[in-house]
DNA sequence: GATGAATGAGTGTTCATTCAT
DNA sequence: AATGAATGAACACTCATTCAT
């Protein structure tokens, strides 16, 4: 009962905060203005919210699970693929391709949200999601690096091929977040997605073919 | 003639300027608190800087220009080699190399300041010092990019081309920002400057030998 | 509901504005002593003003209100009035006197707010009250001029019969302010008005019958 | 010796003061502002004068000062002429007509310094300096008057008679202020003058011929 | 005669948050 | 589920003035 008034209360909120913090960034973004905005006291806010962090969560939280949720489910198949793999054998970057195209379309499914993270998050809790989001990939390449590499193991890795890892971790995800800031639209994202990939797999075959 | 106070006011205040603006960022940082680190009153802090942005300038305006002024001495360079370029030729990588050391040193000379104008300048007018860099190369790699794919002038390059070139811009800023903030020194960032070069040249050639 | 302690505190704002307002003129009245006095903090005054003009304004923009209101009705009567008039005719000026004495008792109905107005507003957007007072009268007397002058028209106005009219309704205004600022009390102003009165017409008068 | 350079400095802060002055009024005027426009420190500024009320009677002392003498010069001839007044006796309205005519060429002398006194010295020690004006002209006007009244002596004024030239003094100010504050330049005054003369003579004699 | 550094109290205003109702 | 009043600390910034040199 009154269910339909809470969610609508919730979502006006939720609308009129997204449009503030992507107009001033998270710490500039006055809750206040979201609150009239919304034609709500900040009582309500505070019913509903537990603080600002909170709101903001309430704004990018869910597209950020589902994000993270669709590169884990890609980066464990990927894992897979490469257990089978033998120097000297071609890898097939079809798939790579593909599992990207995937998270550029999840990208696009909540456009505003991931740009808000991307550049409006600092001083909220999300403002390091970025880099999260390399730590994250950085096991996975981490497999793929030495068993392209055709070493025995992953603890045969030296320093420098570490470091090198974390970087093209950290570059993969500079891509997606360049893709989306300076695409349009998916389809277009799409389209230059390729280039990209063309770009990522020339530096990796870089480093792995180097001394 | 006063000469010593003054020096000394203005380096207490720029130093624990520095010190707060690093641990909060611009936005949160408090003038007061500056001021009352420095053992200085607010109207003295106002008597040398014009406000909270002309602070932050303080700190970190002169590395700023330094470090622009070698990149565009060593862009510079590049330019006029890239003339004598013909397709099929080898290109002296060295040289590049040499070029990005010179940058990493420069980045290490001023590191506190550079790594506050990475992550705590926003709100300040060098909020988008990182970006700006990147435009500022995106006309030296567009120069090299037309050369080197065999155009007979940068008329011919795609909307692909371009967009690539421009990715490469911010990749290579990137690059910079990620050795400094990931290598405790300027020698360890130096050694891990080559991995990251076999990265960007097979990333280069990747994009060059494509369709 | 609240509607007692609400109203409590925005009364007690209103008495401690009204007195430092009074006390040091708008703009070196300050905030934190308006609010110290009332026993409340800045956040409850930002709660119900908007800015410090705005508190001005609950303190003085009921009453220039309701003063506004007075003339303009009574301004009207007499351009009724002054329509039937043709040059020898005998003017009633009880009329006239009667209306300035509606005015009077306005004013001294809201006396201390209109002294504030007169004396302390400089700064606020009242500043301009009495100067725009004045060009309110002078459309009036504009009207009254010509016909008293047996003109056809209000374009057989010369510039210099504009001036003087002009004055005169400046005069007018001047001399509600004298009376206010002057007499202790309605009824001591009402005597005196009518000796102001006498100084009036026969000022119309002088300037009518004049070249 | 250096009476040059001295006298160079304080011109150029007086002419610095009084653009800022005329700007924005005494109390929002800043010495800082004036220092830097005048291009000298705080410290040569204090050195000259005072304090900022100093500062402002430095810009318009004199010129208040000259144009008080005139007042009273120009007063006591008149005064010297009603003594020889007697009741139905014309009298020669030249002579005050010549004496005001006297004081607006004053004003124009030092137009810019007036209206700075009349609408930018609130704050300052002149911010009384109109209404003293009319204190001063009221012992000339309550001699005038109760002559003219035909009374034996000043002692047979009523409170009436004496509230009425109370006003009628400050009424002459007002017209002063109003001639300098609408008309451009000393000639237009001195042609509006004469209908404001008509105003105030027609006031004088309805006021003596009343009851 | 003039500098320039420094004071320290002050300004209006905004903020996220709380809580009785 | 929501109101609306209130808190209190914090903010960047400005001011007239002083004084050793």
């Amino acid at each position: 009962m009154g269910n339909d008034n809470t969610k609508e209360t919730v979502d006006k909120l939720l609308k009129s905060a997204k449009k503030e913090f992507t107009e001033k960034g998270y710490m500039k973004a006055s809750l206040r203005n979201i609150c009239k905005e919304a034609g709500v006291t900040t009582g309500a806010l505070y019913f509903f919210f537990k603080d600002k962090d909170d709101l903001f969560r309430g704004v990018v939280g869910a597209p950020m699970a589902e994000l993270r949720s669709v590169i884990e489910s890609h980066m464990s198949i990927e894992e897979e693929d490469i257990k089978n793999y033998s120097p000297g054998m071609n890898i097939d970057l079809e798939d790579d391709l593909a599992a990207a195209a995937e998270v550029v379309k999840t990208l696009y499914k909540y456009k505003e949200e991931f740009e808000l993270v991307i550049s409006g998050s600092q001083g909220s809790s999300f403002e390091n999601a970025i880099d999260d989001m390399a730590d994250l990939m950085n096991n996975h390449y981490t497999e793929m690096f030495w068993h392209m590499k055709g070493y025995k193991s992953k603890k045969h890795m030296t320093k420098e091929d570490k470091f090198i890892v974390h970087w093209m971790s950290h570059d993969q995800v500079d891509i997606f977040v360049h893709l989306l800031t300076h695409c349009p639209n998916e389809k277009e994202a799409l389209k230059q997605l390729k280039g990209m990939f063309s770009y990522i797999t020339g530096g990796w075959f870089g480093v792995i073919n180097n001394a």
